[in-house]
DNA sequence: TGTCTACCTGCAAATGATTTGCAATAAGGG
DNA sequence: CCCTTATTGCAAATCATTTGCAGGTAGACA
């Protein structure tokens, strides 16, 4: 698919969604998703703004309100930076990520463990809608060579 | 086991381990053991602070030395805020928790996925010493009867 | 196409967790 | 008991993220 084509997509889905909050299209709202949609893996919001022209704040609102509007999927390393990924139309954004301790290089993971644990763990502790997080940190195979 | 036999461990095994390094056995250091002994679910450096009486900047210095030690383990819940436990001896500390979103009670999990998923994802992404970390979030029957 | 209004942005300052510089203090081997 | 070196308290610095505010703009409507 042509990348004007995507862009297009998603602009469309941003309007929707945001009509719906009776929230407006923006020039930075359109052009971080384009930056995401460019990147493979997850970005900080730092990361995000150098690739952008406009405030560091307003890039920490914009990703507050697409993932509220589900369109962008945050996830947590552990090393106190968020980092956001672009969610597709149809896509919860469960994954997991496989995170180099020395380079952080990420690879992402498809797979899961089976979803009954989830819901056992929930009925063993009463606990309702039970989610998870889960992500994997070792050295990847250039930090081994180095 | 009395309080005091727990106490008289902790402190033989601290004493061990900090010589080793070369480092001394204080006031504050046995303080932070002697608190998180007493918890049972993980506490947050300020959460230490409050039920000591030295500065927090030496919380947050001995809790990084004990955990390099292998003394306390830190979780990291997503809330931006480190929260750490007693290790035992021999306990490398490996469990998940439960987390509720709403009022942040813990639960701990026991179980855990079978350890062959991580090597398999070392071997099919070529990664060394893959670990992982695995929490699981929800509402507690308290909150959902609120 | 101009108006109006609520939503947005940039900028600067505030927050909250955690770290660090430094001078004063204490642990513990000799 | 002394001396060297680790450790502490205090204040200031960092870092990621949020927020207050005044000026700017998207977009519904006339």
């Amino acid at each position: 698919m042509a990348a004007h084509t995507h862009t297009r997509q998603n602009l469309a889905e941003l309007t929707a969604r945001l009509r719906q909050r009776d929230r407006r299209i923006t020039g930075p709202r359109q052009l971080i998703l384009d930056v995401l949609r460019r990147e493979e893996h997850p970005l900080t919001a730092k990361e995000i703004h150098e690739q952008l022209d406009c405030d560091l704040a307003t890039v920490y609102r914009s990703l507050r309100l697409l993932e509220e509007m589900a369109m962008v999927k945050r996830f947590d390393f552990g090393d106190g930076t968020a980092r956001f990924e672009l969610l597709g139309q149809n896509d919860d954004g469960h994954h997991h990520h496989l995170v180099c301790r020395e380079c952080s290089t990420v690879v992402e993971i498809g797979e899961c463990f089976r979803g009954n644990l989830e819901s056992r763990i929930a009925q063993e502790h009463g606990f309702a809608s039970v989610s998870h997080r889960l992500e994997f940190f070792g050295i990847c195979p250039e930090c081994q060579a180095n």
